[in-house]
DNA sequence: CCAATAGTGTCTGTTAGACATTATAGA
DNA sequence: TCTATAATGTCTAACAGACACTATTGG
């Protein structure tokens, strides 16, 4: 009978057929009162010229953990790592890439805009995508499938969370915050509703300053750490 | 310039440096008062003798998707098909299995025990096992983390949705279902805002039959299709 | 002054918590 | 009748929805 040692010894990954491993990042932001993501044109086979979500294979040697790998590849595209970074879902089967029996496991990460802008800017693949105009692009493998639940989670979270937050600058005021919410969720929400709770869970910091556009300034927030994993008993009516 | 043919015709995965990849289950199920849990212990090494989730490799052959893969695996140790099945979430590192950097897609798995008891006490390596007797069990590569993670993620769902009830038999009592609440929860509800919520929501249907153990006899439910995707907006209290 | 936007006051409606009460079985 | 358990009645508290109101800026 044979110890671990010479098990583990004697054991080639090669020796097994094993499903292609991946991973994918939905990376949203919230810019010009839009929700958008980004996008990356395909340079390789398969699905060359169609776009997808920044992603790639682990790397053994530089990659202790999932989450490095998903870092890595979204610091390649936008030159910065993202404030929010959560686990959506794995897809894997046998069909959704003509290479083969293929595994993707996907994350949803949310960063502002103007911290990663002027990298993207600079990288000519690289886009940032309305999610109203998608159908204006045609995406490689299942990845409007992923985008859609993505999305579809990120809604969810707005009707009982404050983690669209991460979408927005460091400092933010409470109306785009809650526009930002309305987009998501598809529907005006009531301000005092949605101050309301806000306050009562003192999930934010008044920074003392003041944004002014147009009418009265509106104040300044940033989050506190807590805010990333408090959720509300009772959710926003759909 | 190759064409997408030519570079699919040459591509080789075992030219790639893949992390090895699996699927595991945490098979929960609600018995004697108690949740329980399924465990298999290792026959072979790595980590043989300790006691691990049900899980194993994709069959590229046999499983189309990861889900024909887990309820593969899943069928292996029980007899049967769990009624509930949900992805958990996918572990990935380089230490978590002594053979190299390896990934487990995870999931959560409902299912009555009696539907699937006499499978189990056939087969020798497979054990029910209460969740709060897992310390008594040396678990191999990193299974409590993923157990304790599923068992927290049905915790929540029993605050805002009828879930649990796929860990009872078909046919179960309100009674019955509030118990295993209170056991997931572990803190007593009020039997007046279990039901109102049930009943208000319209999730189950009266079997019209009844059930006497001791007192009153109980009315015996079960569940309508419409009642997996349900949430409450409001949670119960914690 | 007005227009525009930020932020508050306050009433209503819904629903969970608390807990007393009634209902139905066996012994 | 008594005990045990199932199921209901009803009051309260918390909080979201609705919407009118006030506050603060620029023009």
């Amino acid at each position: 009978m044979k110890g671990e040692k010479e098990y583990l010894a004697a054991y080639n990954i090669h020796d097994y057929d094993i499903p292609l491993v991946g991973v994918d990042a939905v990376l949203f932001t919230y810019h010009g009162d839009m929700l958008k993501l980004l996008l990356v044109e395909r340079r390789n086979h398969p699905d060359k010229n169609k776009w997808a979500l920044p992603g790639g294979f682990v790397d053994k040697q530089s990659d202790k953990t999932l989450e490095d790998t998903v870092l890595r590849k979204i610091q390649e595209k936008t030159g910065v790592e993202p404030p929010y970074l959560e686990q959506l879902k794995t897809y894997g089967n046998a069909l959704r890439d003509k290479r083969g029996w293929s595994i993707t496991v996907c994350y949803t990460a949310l960063i502002s805009h103007q911290v990663c802008a002027p990298h993207v800017v600079s990288v000519s693949d690289v886009a940032w995508v309305a999610y109203d105009e998608l159908s204006n692009y045609s995406l490689g493998f299942d990845h409007l499938e992923i985008i859609t639940h993505a999305r579809e989670r990120l809604k969810q979270k707005s009707l009982y969370s404050v983690i669209p937050a991460y979408a927005l600058p460091q400092k933010f005021t409470l109306p785009e915050l809650q526009n930002l919410h309305e987009v998501l969720i598809g529907k005006p929400l009531q301000k005092k509703s949605f101050r309301r709770r806000i306050e009562q869970a003192g999930l934010f910091e008044d920074t003392g300053e003041k944004r002014t556009e147009k009418g009265r300034p509106a104040t300044l927030y940033r989050m506190k750490d807590s805010s990333a994993c408090f959720t509300f008993v009772r959710n926003l009516e759909q």
